[in-house]
DNA sequence: GTCTATACTGAGATAGAC
DNA sequence: GTCTATCTCAGTATAGAC
């Protein structure tokens, strides 16, 4: 199969997907993971601190996506409206990655141990988004609340997206929109 | 020693907030927390699923507290109002339980391996807010986003009380709602 | 790449409360 | 007798150290 080197991380990935979805993600040991990646247990390691992290990613490109167009947001824009900007403008890279990202989610949803670790790559976007708004001279408490709230509803309007498809995903960003300015 | 019976749980949180204070979360092993507590390592794991929850119990009664004071709060508020009317009636069980709380705290923040247990105990008591807002007619989505928002700028609150103590409690939580409300 | 500590699980036995 | 709490023993797998 896949060989050390350049693959192995991706290799690891899939094989890692396809077997939490067989079997489950608790009856899922490192070492099959390599076994079907072509690799050794012990490479595994070393490329995902732990087994969770193998599930962690696509994150680390949609932070700085989203880092850059809060950035290049138009001038006098709210917090808020600064935020579902930046949402808008990332719509077509999730759309392009949903063959990836709905497996994906399937095994987080199924998988309690995997919620937690999830949680905390939204915690860490969340810290990100507060920071971008910041250098736009947001004050540092406003720019946290409004990174929670305003990530709170993107994180709302993906999962219903990647659960049912049937709206858009712009569309649930609209409805994510109202309703988080209706809470006022 | 040996606490057969009732006090086993109890001793067995005490001892783990000592010696995690002693020695650093990582550093210490199941096996040496029961041994404090006067029960086996086997004993350990019967109380608590994993390490980690020994130190996550409070907030149990934080999640009845709050959930009784936002059913009981005036009609007519709006929810992000109901809300901070309920964190509002929970100060002082908060205030009272500062010398257990500020430990508690201290060995979460020094430990990068607990905060992804404290983000999943926060999103869970944010459910439980969302669906008491639900029961007094807020709309699903509305009720979570407003649960999410709220919740934030309380535990926002909260920590910066519990990491100085400066201006009380309730100040915090003043200023915390100023911002949030600021934020649209 | 090898070795090891330790978190966690399961089955069965014991002991006391009721 | 049942039920509940605890211990004993034996094991697997993760993750870190060497």
């Amino acid at each position: 199969m896949a060989q050390s080197g350049s693959g192995a991380r991706i290799a690891l990935q899939q094989a890692a997907v396809e077997l939490f979805r067989e079997r489950g993600f608790d009856r899922t040991t490192a070492a099959e993971i390599a076994v079907r990646a072509g690799v050794t247990e012990r490479t595994f390691f070393r490329y995902f601190p732990d087994k969770r992290e193998v599930l962690f990613d696509g994150q680390a490109v949609l932070v700085s996506a989203l880092t850059v167009s809060i950035a290049d947001a138009p001038a006098g824009l709210g917090p808020l409206d600064t935020l579902f900007h930046a949402f808008r403008l990332v719509v077509p890279l999730l759309e392009s990655n949903r063959p990836f990202s709905k497996p994906r989610h399937e095994v987080i949803a199924a998988t309690p141990a995997l919620h937690e670790r999830e949680l905390a790559k939204l915690a860490a976007l969340s810290d990100a988004l507060a920071l971008a708004l910041q250098t736009r001279g947001i004050p540092g408490l406003r720019a946290d609340l409004a990174a929670r709230a305003g990530l709170a509803a993107f994180a709302h309007a993906t999962v219903s997206w990647l659960e049912h498809e049937k709206p858009g995903l712009a569309e649930q960003l609209d409805t994510a929109e109202r309703e988080l300015k209706a809470v006022l």
